[in-house]
This record gives structure tokens, C-alpha cells and sequence, in this order.
DNA sequence: GACTCGTTCTTGAAAGTTGAACTACATAGG
DNA sequence: CCTATGTAGTTCAACTTTCAAGAACGAGTC
């Protein structure tokens, strides 16, 4: 019997597999920590609302409905209404009502949130090229990118049951 | 001149690179999120705090010393005092005074934490299996695990001035 | 209309994190 | 010994995130 009891052991990780997912959690721990430090210093703000204005930026008029932006950054929308309100306090965006559904809410970026895009996007572009894009080979970029996809997709089911973020 | 006014235009990332970062982003917040998640169900704490037990689990004793055990999970001791603090509260990691060194400080696995590790760990493993390695390639985990080493190292040099979270 | 059910988004409290200040001890140099 | 400087760890306040409601509207049914 395993570690389990009475329950059927569970396929446990290989020596290489444990290898890696270590790795995994190392790098992407500290790149997390090293990319929310350089935009807290430099732009005043975490990296997932760093994100957010962002995702707001390249959006038709600069504006996205709130679960659709929650979507697109993979969080929930509660998380993003907090985030909303900070970033409206900063004065880097703006709620808009939705004509056709009087529920809706837009979050659209103003003429200073895309000024503090514009003045912090080079640092922040520096910064993930010096972590990630210098260090690996094209061969290895074109990998992780299949490897992250992959992933991505198995996270995100489609089915009625899917536990997602912005779905909760 | 590029957005960046009198300043050099910087490196942008290419197509390509953009893509694998977004992918990148997207996936490492939905599993953070999925595992969060699992675990907070099943363990009733979140994944960086199941980490600590883990590595505890496997040093000698049961027991590591604070800074240690902080920079093993890669985090800041001010975010460590607090989680220890939290799991000492349910009783699965007691705090022993270091004999050599007044100041320092041991967190120790308890028994009870082990039990709580040995029912829970089955489950996280079957979780991490399946966003991660029942979906990838034997080679693209050979992959995953280089291109996150290279990573890794990247971002924890070793000269005197390397802003790592437990060294803050 | 009235009723039900689902969707959109927000709120408030609890939990977790951060950064700076602080205590206590260690170490090195005079 | 004495002082200066560094290290180990904690604490406080400010901030962020989560979780469990809840308010407001939409859509379908009768």
C-alpha cells in the first residue's frame, strides 16, 4: 500500500518531472515577483493592472466590457471591479454605461492612462525580453510558445461546468 | 521617432513573441488559479503555503530555517513570518528557537501536517498532471524543463546587489 | 403584467501580500 | 571591551485578492 491508505496510489511525478515542475515554479514565481517590482517602481502599479490598460488600449475607442476585459486577463470579475476602481481613482480609466444593456459596465482608458503606457511600455517591454526573449533561442521561443498554448487550452474547457475565472 | 518621444526607440517584441508571451501570461494564471483553487478545497490553504509543507517535508528534521525555507519557495521572509504564522495557527508547522543563533528561527513540519500532506498530495499531483504533463510531449517536457532552468537562473543573479525576494 | 431564472457587476469582510520600520543578536575592527 | 555595521526575523499599515452575498437588469413563460 502507498501513502494513500486505503485509496489506489496515485501516479506520482517522475525524477525529471519533478525536475521541471520545479523549474516551472521557480521561474515563473520570480519572473512574477521581478515584473510586478519594475512596474510597481516605474508605473506605480501591479503587473496584472499594468495588464488591464493594456488589454483597454488595444481595443476598438480603448474600451471593453468588464466581463470581456475579466475574460481576456483571466481573472474574476470581482478582482476586476476593485482593480477598476483603483485605476479610476488614478485616473487611467473610466466607467462607461452600456446603451444596450443596462447592466453593462465599459472600462475605457483615458488620454493619461495611455500616457502612462506610453512612458512605461519600453521599461516594461525591456524588462520581459531581458527575462525571457534574450535568454532562450528561437527555436526554444517557438516551443514554449506550443508548450504554453497547450496548456492554456486545457485549462480553459469549454463545457457548461467550467469552473473559470470571469465565469465566477 | 517612436512612442517614446527623444528618447531610443526600444526593442519591441516581435509577432511571434507576442504571442508566446500572451500564452505565457494566460497560461500561468489559469493553472495559479487552478491550483489556488484545488487546494483551497482540498487542503483549505493556498498553493504557495502547501509549497512550504512540501519543502519542509523534505529536509532533514522536517525543519528549515526561515530565510531558507523562504528562498526555496521563492518568496520575501516578510511574506513567510506571515504564512508560517497562519499555518502554526492550524497546528501543521510549529516554530523552534535555533540554538546556534538566537536569532534564528526553525519551522518545523508537525505530524499533523504530514497527515495533512499525505491525504492532500495525491490529489494536487493528479491536478498538476493534468494541466501540465498528460498534455505534453516526453520532448516538450524535456523542453519545458531547460527553457524554465534558463529562466530561472536568469532571474537570480549572484552579485551582491541581486534584488531576490528573501534577501528584501 | 407577474413570475422565475440567469446574467452583469458591485460590495464588504476576511485573508493574503508588500515595503518600511523595528528588535534582537552576530560579527568585525579598533 | 566598545562601537559600528550587518543579518534574522517580525510587525505595522497600506494595498490587493478572494469569497459570499446582493442589487439591478434581461429573457423567457404563463
Amino acid at each position: 500500500m502507498g501513502p494513500m491508505g486505503d485509496m489506489t496510489e496515485p501516479r506520482w511525478l517522475t525524477d525529471e518531472e519533478q525536475r521541471t515542475w520545479r523549474a516551472y515554479l521557480h521561474a515563473t514565481t520570480l519572473l512574477e515577483d521581478h515584473l510586478d517590482r519594475q512596474l510597481q517602481r516605474d508605473a506605480g502599479m501591479p503587473h496584472v493592472y499594468y495588464g488591464l490598460l493594456v488589454q483597454l488600449s488595444q481595443a476598438p475607442r480603448r474600451r471593453l466590457r468588464m466581463t470581456e476585459l475579466a475574460r481576456s486577463a483571466k481573472i474574476t470579475r470581482s478582482r476586476l471591479s476593485h482593480a477598476i476602481a483603483r485605476l479610476e481613482k488614478n485616473g487611467w480609466v473610466v466607467r462607461e454605461n452600456c446603451p444596450s444593456d443596462k447592466r453593462g459596465q465599459f472600462a475605457r482608458l483615458t488620454d493619461d492612462g495611455m500616457d502612462v503606457l506610453r512612458r512605461t511600455a519600453p521599461g516594461h517591454v525591456t524588462a520581459v525580453r531581458q527575462a525571457m526573449f534574450d535568454r532562450l533561442s528561437p527555436e526554444q521561443m517557438t516551443q514554449l510558445g506550443e508548450i504554453m498554448r497547450v496548456m492554456a487550452e486545457g485549462l480553459e474547457p469549454s463545457g457548461p461546468d467550467a469552473d473559470l475565472p470571469w465565469l465566477r
